[in-house]
DNA sequence: GCTTTACATTTGTATATACAATTGTTGTAA
DNA sequence: TTACAACAATTGTATATACAAATGTAAAGC
């Protein structure tokens, strides 16, 4: 991926501004390739995090604030992702008993499922996405973003 | 930016999924700090990004699909990105006369006036942004990404 | 006990974006 | 010259997100 050949400027860009841009160009690739990886089970990137958080809890409930702090999203947001889950009936939603502010919210049969054939879907999508980068490049890659 | 620490995992990611895990993260850093920087004039990356476009211009006028190609949002979006900028009398839109069907875009000197103002922002948060890497380092990094 | 404060989540609202359909204009081929 | 396809931009609509305010519950101070 060429950044000027992508953004259509000929002239040469300074290198901080190219890696910023490049980053993001980076990020939109990825981006569009999970969303459409993940649009056959209508599922939004953020949704399906959410569902991976809940897995990764090993059929121990969480709260809505213990998913939100391990997500991107806005604590008001995340709310409504799950409402959708919910519709979607991958995920429960109980009030807590030891704490009625609280919400315990679980992971379904049927969200685990799902989950268990995305796994190979977001499997793919990261080959495709990283096949032309091997393993030292990876983790060199992965160096210079800890350094952000 | 540690990625096990920031979604608050303890179990070892593999590299690739660490990897996609870890430019996403990165870009929303980015993201985070442009968005802050321009919210002070009421401008969204997007429109930010429109009124460089128009800037590289030279004086000439851009058609939508010009700024469009230059950009990652859609057509539909750009219009709308457009009047927004119209409003602030940053840019100004007339028919072609040569081709009806297309539309000319103009950076206003207001428009171009918040853009010099902008620049010294932006510099300032890419700076913060890249602290940490030196030009080698920024270099190897670009390398990298050009893989995708 | 009663008021105040803090906590956890939800709701309201404005803005942003994706996707599809529509409008108006130009080119073209019978 | 008329019908039809292609082009450029816009509009409609559903969904997503940010930010602020509101709701309901628990804890703390007096």
């Amino acid at each position: 991926m060429n950044v000027e050949q992508v953004i259509k400027t000929e002239k040469k860009l300074p290198l901080g501004t190219r890696t910023i841009i490049h980053l993001t160009l980076v990020h939109n690739k990825i981006n569009e390739k999970v969303t459409s990886a993940l649009k056959p089970f209508e599922l939004s990137e953020q949704q399906f995090n959410v569902l991976r958080i809940l897995r990764g809890q090993k059929g121990n409930p969480a709260n809505l604030s213990t998913i939100n702090e391990r997500m991107v999203t806005k604590m008001s947001n995340t709310t409504r992702l799950v409402d959708k889950l919910i519709l979607k009936d991958y995920v429960r939603r109980t009030i807590c008993a030891e704490n009625r502010r609280k919400v315990e919210i679980f992971i379904t049969d049927k969200g685990l499922k799902a989950l268990s054939t995305l796994d190979d879907v977001m499997e793919n999508t990261e080959q495709q996405l990283l096949q032309h980068l091997d393993e030292n490049e990876l983790k060199t890659l992965n160096q210079l973003l800890d350094k952000f």
